[in-house]
DNA sequence: ATTTTAATTTTTGTATACAAAAATATTTAT
DNA sequence: ATAAATATTTTTGTATACAAAAATTAAAAT
């Protein structure tokens, strides 16, 4: 929260970085409308460099920045999930096809051991090493544009698995579905890799899909937003 | 160029929207540097906004926002159109296909009204219509952030085609496909349609590489950006 | 003459002050 | 008491001033 470093220009970046950390945790919930003032207070800061912050986060789909209105976390529901979901299985399996031929063993070695600490990790850092995973498969695939998209669909569905995976049923069957994807991979089977990764992608939005189903049952029936606040 | 409305907030969308098109259409060149007192001269306002319409460029990848650099229009290369092109060939079909099933006839009819004025067009005006086809066809898919990722790529897109689009021969292709992707449309036949579509946009790809190839030949045999500046 | 270093200028980043819009509270009329 | 209108407060947008970083120019050393 304070200020670590003084440095011309790193600030926006750094207070960006601290907010969509905040965000994807779910520290900040979906529809908290944030208040300039609010925020540079916090991050001891005036006012300018928190609105270029919002604007990057509003890139990341983070935060809405409506004009002459206090910037709000974007809202969860399962629509945009859903179709969150549909792009990464279109566009992860993309990226590892032009990965693969790049993959080191080096690379799988990496992939291995996030795994493996995935594996072992708390809810908390789940999502996050989740993430990871997926990004070191296909980070050698040479296509900037593509790996910039899929960091932000990743970012997004990370928000919602914070939400969402709080039993582990759907956890474990993540860790088998990894596992066998990385042995596709040191195969440079890119055919089974590729339809592994898109059925995995899928299996999670089937998962998640199911269990926003449920809490919106039990929480308010008729309405739709996980979190309407 | 001048201050035309100074309601409070718009005027900063107002800016982005007109340097957009600015770049868009290659009066301002790949590599220019923007200085923000210059640009704050110009639209007759100070730096403040001009910096908040930089990062809603910087969100559509044309210009690129160094810390404590001046910002940079966007360089064009063929790896990069590539790029673009294979993302839009997964996506926009994607798009389409959900479309299809909510498009009425006169969603139809908009289409085919912008393809006929795209057919007597001026060049400047082809890559904006041509645009407006492509997005008014997948409109109704009912996906927004599909749209937007979208009409991100559709920009860049623009871009390219303003650059390379000088000989006609290319032009004539692109409307007779997209007269017969307009029948599979209107037989809502989702299967050649998307077909078509993919086919188009790798239509587009080849040719554009083509000529930037032989550009980049006659200019400076060693180089890769189309303008180095 | 060339390279390195230092001084100067230019340009961006941040803080603060003021203006415009939105939200809230208050008053007034019914 | 309720609803509409008005006044007040809050909050965002913009302009300006100052600080820090980068770029440029000038000077010095080799």
């Amino acid at each position: 929260m304070a200020k670590t470093s003084t440095r011309n220009g790193a600030r926006t970046l750094q207070i960006a970085e601290e907010l969509r950390q905040s965000i994807v945790r779910g520290e900040l919930a979906p529809g908290t409308v944030l208040r300039q003032e609010d925020l540079a207070k916090r991050f001891e800061t005036s006012r300018t460099p928190i609105r270029d912050s919002l604007r990057l986060l509003e890139r990341q789909g983070l935060v809405s920045v409506p004009t002459n209105k206090g910037a709000e976390v974007t809202l969860l529901n399962a629509d945009d999930f859903a179709e969150i979901s549909e792009m990464r299985a279109l566009a992860e399996p993309l990226a590892l096809r032009h990965a693969i031929p790049n993959l080191t063993n080096r690379h799988l070695e990496v992939a291995e051991r996030i795994q493996a600490k995935a594996e072992t990790a708390s809810v908390e850092t789940f999502s996050d090493l989740n993430k990871a995973f997926h990004a070191s498969l296909v980070a050698p695939c040479n296509r900037p544009r593509l790996l910039a998209h899929l960091a932000s669909l990743s970012d997004l569905n990370e928000r919602y698995l914070s939400y969402a995976v709080t039993t582990l049923d759907y956890v474990a069957r993540s860790h088998d579905e990894h596992r066998e994807l990385l042995q596709a991979c040191f195969a440079r089977n890119a055919d089974q890799a590729c339809s592994l990764l898109e059925q995995h992608i899928n299996d999670a939005k089937n998962s998640l899909l199911a269990r926003m189903q449920d809490a919106r049952a039990v929480i308010h029936d008729g309405g739709y937003d996980i979190c309407p606040s």
